[in-house]
DNA sequence: TACTGGAACGAAAACGTTTTCGTGTTGAAA
DNA sequence: TTTCAACACGAAAACGTTTTCGTTCCAGTA
């Protein structure tokens, strides 16, 4: 077991100084030929390799960038790192991830982690309790403090700086109006509770789309849902008192509870009722029926809000400096859980 | 936008030495109880934290550590990173994550990155490649730099490290043998390419059943596969020409491909042909039929893992060291895509 | 009075880099 | 012979901590 080489170490090895080899490792005309192959010879090797944080101390970067979301297990999510990984290590950077299980203790505590030195800048999705609470004093801080900070999907208006969402509200529209195209009057919505931005987004879009179309929105086809953990039963509860040709879920998990206890009751998807479910992972995929979904390109926005971030991360912020939003477009993915169009 | 406090600028401000300034935020006796109650107030009202990276720097230990993981999609390995991540956190530990995309070159990429001071140690799992070519240059020599690891899943057996695995052979045993209890006797087995070290295991489980219970191994009803994109074509063709009232396959998408093509001959699941997968996911739950399936307890050896880790991290090499291996054990998650046992 | 000892604090090294600013040694021009 | 670049290299500061080892001051003791 060696201990790792340093440049103190070199400079001893070949009694020059430490600026000399630090310098020869890094080409400078100022050292002479011969000194600068002796010492690019022995770094090579001995396999030299700089110290990361000696390096992060110095030039006060750490070329790593925090993601923190709610949930590892939902599909959209571990895409969405996918995208972030994916770009980030072209341009150089380590990602940390932090996980804070919707929970806004664990989001602050994750945020004043990574804020002392750990990382240059932050992605990162609000915590469901975070949304609730209404309470962005620890990003209004880390962000005052000149760290750069994208949002992605689940956003807060209040926050200023960039993000990266779906049109969530022509999203659930667009669900809807295929729906609708396809002969739907009697069309149920399973939806998450408001303040998850994104819930509340979709239920807009499902009335829009209801109401261009001249028909009456009735609440009582609404369902919020609160605890992922009780849904399959309130879902099947929820549906087996309500007459509907279509129902519209705002996650596949629900779509899938959805599908499931439709047939429970004899009825058939999509014959009898058409389903549509939210974000097109796996599940959907490979469902019977597979589900027809509207996209919702994780991998993308993780792509997005990574270069969003090293962008800001790599230009000096400048009087100009404004904040964008991206939004990434969504897609219908027609498959088996709906009736093709009359 | 302010800057981040320092020690420095509190001891400027308080007049008096940097020293004086650090020990009494860690209440060294050394200090006189009205300035540490000065300094500690001060430090408290503008919200000093110290920079973590300083601290990694003076102490050598970084307080993350990095795992890397062949490709995310695969719910086994999200989960395996949510019990590593939980463990650490409760440590005081951070988490880096890095995804080799199963490729060679990304997973030396990777440890490189890491090892050069932005990590204390590793948790991985062989990217295919890496099994496939057997070098393992890039992982002896950060073992050998002092730098504790631990193997899971995807291991190989000449590194010595800690290791967390399943009983792979044990597993596919149980699975195989279930089959058989059920009344199934032509039994197919789709697993992966034998680099794979839990391919070649379960593959051994599955034969091991059969010869313990007197059933000839058939090599026409073993499939492997090499590329996960046309796994699906492939199981096709291959249940197509088979007569068989079994299936074992190694994990869940291929367990599922099975199903749908069983299906699409006419056939019922499992009333003509009983389907067992490995790995339980979403996918399995949910699936109509929901899938029996050997459950691989993800999360349990994310945080073995992490707990093998730290243990070696915080303790002091000392002489009697030995590497560990965890064996998780698996279950048998008996679901609707195979018979009651008659 | 001279000495001892403890209390309270500061200086400086160290972690591994990069970078600015010397400094000494050349060779050539004046 | 002096002067002056140019060249090749080293010393030291800096990043933000922690920690060891002084140092100063003052009260108490012989």
């Amino acid at each position: 077991m060696k201990p790792k080489l340093t440049l103190k170490k070199i400079a001893k090895e070949l009694d020059v100084s430490i600026s000399t080899v630090s310098k020869a490792l890094r080409d400078s005309s100022e050292i002479g030929e011969e000194t600068r192959a002796k010492i690019k010879a022995f770094a090579k090797h001995y396999n030299y390799k700089p110290n990361n944080i000696a390096l992060s101390l110095k030039n006060r970067k750490t070329k790593t960038i925090g993601i923190i979301i709610p949930e590892i297990v939902h599909h959209f999510f571990t895409t969405v790192i996918s995208g972030v990984e994916k770009v980030a290590n072209e341009m150089g950077y380590n990602v940390l991830v932090c996980l804070s299980d919707n929970s806004f203790d664990k989001e602050v505590l994750n945020m004043e982690m990574l804020a002392n030195g750990s990382t240059d800048g932050f992605i990162l999705s609000l915590a469901k309790e975070t949304m609730q609470k209404g309470d962005y004093h620890h990003l209004a801080e880390v962000i005052n403090q000149g760290m750069p900070c994208v949002l992605f999907d689940r956003v807060a208006e209040d926050i200023s700086c960039d993000k990266v969402i779906i049109d969530d509200v022509t999203g659930g529209k667009k669900a809807v109006q295929h729906l609708i195209d396809i002969g739907c009057r009697k069309i149920a919505l399973i939806s998450t509770v408001d303040y998850v931005s994104v819930g509340k987004l979709r239920t807009h879009g499902y009335k829009q789309a209801l109401a261009e179309n001249g028909i009456n929105i009735n609440e009582d086809l609404i369902l919020k849902i609160e605890e992922m953990e009780d849904s399959e039963k309130e879902i099947e509860a929820f549906l087996k008192e309500r007459d509907v040709d279509g129902v519209f879920a705002v996650n596949e998990h629900f779509a899938i509870s959805a599908v499931k206890s439709i047939q429970d009751q004899g009825k058939k998807v999509p014959d009898d009722v058409s389903v549509i479910g939210f974000t097109d992972g796996e599940l959907s995929k490979r469902f019977i029926p597979s589900l027809t979904t509207v996209s919702q390109h994780g991998m993308r926005m993780g792509e997005e809000s990574a270069r969003l971030l090293i962008e800001k991360l790599e230009r000096t912020p400048s009087e100009d400096d404004y904040y964008k939003t991206i939004i990434v477009e969504t897609g219908l993915v027609v498959r088996d859980s709906t009736k093709s169009r009359k």
